[in-house]
RNA sequence: CGGGGUAUAGCGCAGAUGGUAGCGCGCUGCGUUCGGGACGCAGAGGCCUUGAGUUCAAAUCUCAAUACUCCGACCA
């Protein structure tokens, strides 16, 4: 009887407490499990099946544009951390110092990588000589460490995964255009594959990246409003190339300081897809990412017939998507809902009765929709369906966007859309760090970006009065 | 790092007033089932987070530590 049925893995309902759903879709869809490492996370199979494929993705979308991968050391010897001020004021505190190899204590202590600005420009200095070697366009796949405080799967880990770019070229404006040009494929990445909207723009000072001169970002807004920075590219001008004396023979034979960028996305854009795309029954993942597009369950498996067809399916399906033939022991409705939870795309279920008629039933993960579908035109139907699930995706994270974002122009209407509501409140805003820090006292928010498409939505900053000629974007962000 | 909460089997929990452990799920085996989280029978599985106290006796009381978790602050 229904009542009595243990629901096994049930979750916690979304609009009942988002982040306890959050946490539970992370493990009982077995993303990822905690470790006895403080502060550490495991990616699971599950979990790291889908990065392996958010990096593939990606990597492809960077060599495509000439930029080669490299390895960098792990560790950072202080004296390199030092060099650029505003970068070592920022990273010191969470950086994991090593002090001791075996049983000697160190000269210099080294710490964990945060980050590898510092590493490759001290490459970049024994390396680079002339104009003609540039861009150097570099990008590393790699975990770093952050001495966080608290721990949140995928969103806060102490250690993470990412790729970090870095490059260095002859002019500022090659720079600028390459820290631009980066920024769109993490845009066009999250809009096309992940079917995330992205708000794209500029990182105020006080939320840009230590030691840069300018901080670009995509910004996501997650099921409950929340927003959460996806991707971020930064351009450095020469700074840091001076502080690491990184010089080359310009056109001129003078010598000159090459200008830099970086560029980063994490593990932690899982987070975001979970928290932009999953419901009450889980996870809903993505087709470019799924480890597994389409899952086939046979029904009355231990029938005549079924198990065969079933693997006839899978082999003819696998040629063109990554599928999953569950066989196992489990009842039909169990193996509904668990593939629910872990958000594959689309199931197929095949049983007798649909072989008598030649057919199968697909079932929409978003929808949840049936479709019962002649075996004849399986793979076009599910082409189809993969694609539209995308589509549907992408909309409803849209409308979702659409129905959080909120304009004021006044202090007063500010606070009070902070404290009814969580989302978007887009203000024009002065400039001044003040009137910033006055957002985050009285209503909470901090700023997400200065959005490239601008809006005039008054003559002046709701905070102070004076005279104000951007538009920002505020918000409460994981 | 500040404020709350939690810690007993793989997971979720029960274990008033102290007397060294139990339930459900899961797991293993066999059988019956199979179109939305099946059922029967038989099993395996616990230094009650750690360390100090109080006591004849501690899962239970006291103190501390650690870990996890939620809410802030910080970050990708």
């Amino acid at each position: 009887m229904a009542e009595n049925k243990k629901m096994v893995e049930a979750i916690t309902p979304i609009n009942e407490d988002f982040t306890q759903w959050y946490t539970d879709i992370c493990l009982k869809a077995e993303l990822v499990d905690y470790s006895t490492v403080k502060g550490c996370t495991i990616l699971r199979p599950y979990g790291y099946a889908i990065w392996e494929n958010i990096t593939h993705l990606l990597d492809a979308r960077f060599k495509a544009t000439g930029h080669e991968n490299v390895a960098m050391p792990m560790l950072i010897p202080e004296g390199l951390l030092l060099k650029e001020a505003d970068h070592v004021e920022g990273f010191a505190p969470e950086c994991a110092w090593i002090t001791m190899g075996g049983a000697e204590k160190l000269e210099e202590r080294m710490c964990v990588r945060p980050t590898s600005e510092t590493l490759f420009c001290d490459h970049w200095s024994h390396v680079l000589h002339s104009y003609r070697e540039l861009p150097m366009k570099y990008n590393q796949w790699c975990s770093v460490m952050r001495w966080e405080k608290t721990t949140r799967p995928f969103l806060r880990t102490r250690e993470f995964w990412w790729q970090e770019g870095h490059t260095i070229h002859e002019t500022a404006d090659e720079a600028i255009a390459e820290t631009e040009q980066q920024l769109n494929t993490y845009a066009d990445f999250c809009e096309q594959q992940l079917n995330i909207p992205v708000l794209k723009g500029q990182k105020t000072d006080k939320e840009k990246f230590a030691g840069a001169v300018a901080t670009y970002t995509i910004e996501a807004m997650m099921h409950d409003g929340k927003a959460l920075q996806s991707g971020t590219s930064h351009y450095f001008g020469d700074g840091f190339s001076k502080a690491f004396d990184v010089t080359f023979a310009g056109r001129d034979n003078t010598l000159q300081h090459p200008f830099q960028t970086s560029w980063g996305m994490s593990t932690r854009i899982i987070g975001a897809i979970i928290m932009t795309h999953g419901d009450d029954e889980g996870l809903i993942l993505p087709p470019a990412i799924a480890p597994y597009q389409v899952v086939i369950v046979p029904v009355a498996a231990h029938k005549a017939g079924v198990l065969e067809k079933a693997e006839e399916l899978r082999a003819a399906l696998a040629e063109k998507y990554r599928v999953k033939l569950d066989d196992s022991d489990n009842s039909p409705g169990w193996k509904f809902s668990q593939w629910e939870m872990k958000g594959v795309p689309l199931r197929v279920e095949i049983g007798p009765k649909d072989i008598e008629k030649g057919q199968c039933v697909i079932v929409r993960r978003d929808t949840r929709e049936k479709l019962f579908t002649p075996l004849e035109t399986l793979d076009e139907v599910i082409a189809q369906q993969l694609d539209a699930l995308g589509k549907n995706l992408y909309e409803r994270a849209k409308q979702n966007r659409e129905e959080r974002t909120y304009t004021a122009t006044a202090m007063d209407e500010i606070i009070d859309i902070s404290e009814s509501k969580t989302g978007y409140i887009k203000t024009m805003w002065c400039g001044d760090l003040a009137c910033e820090e006055m957002m985050k006292e009285k209503a909470g928010v901090s700023s997400r970006c200065i959005p490239f498409v601008q809006e005039h939505l008054s003559d002046t900053c709701p905070c102070c009065g004076k005279p104000a000629s951007k538009m920002v974007v505020w918000g409460k962000a994981y």
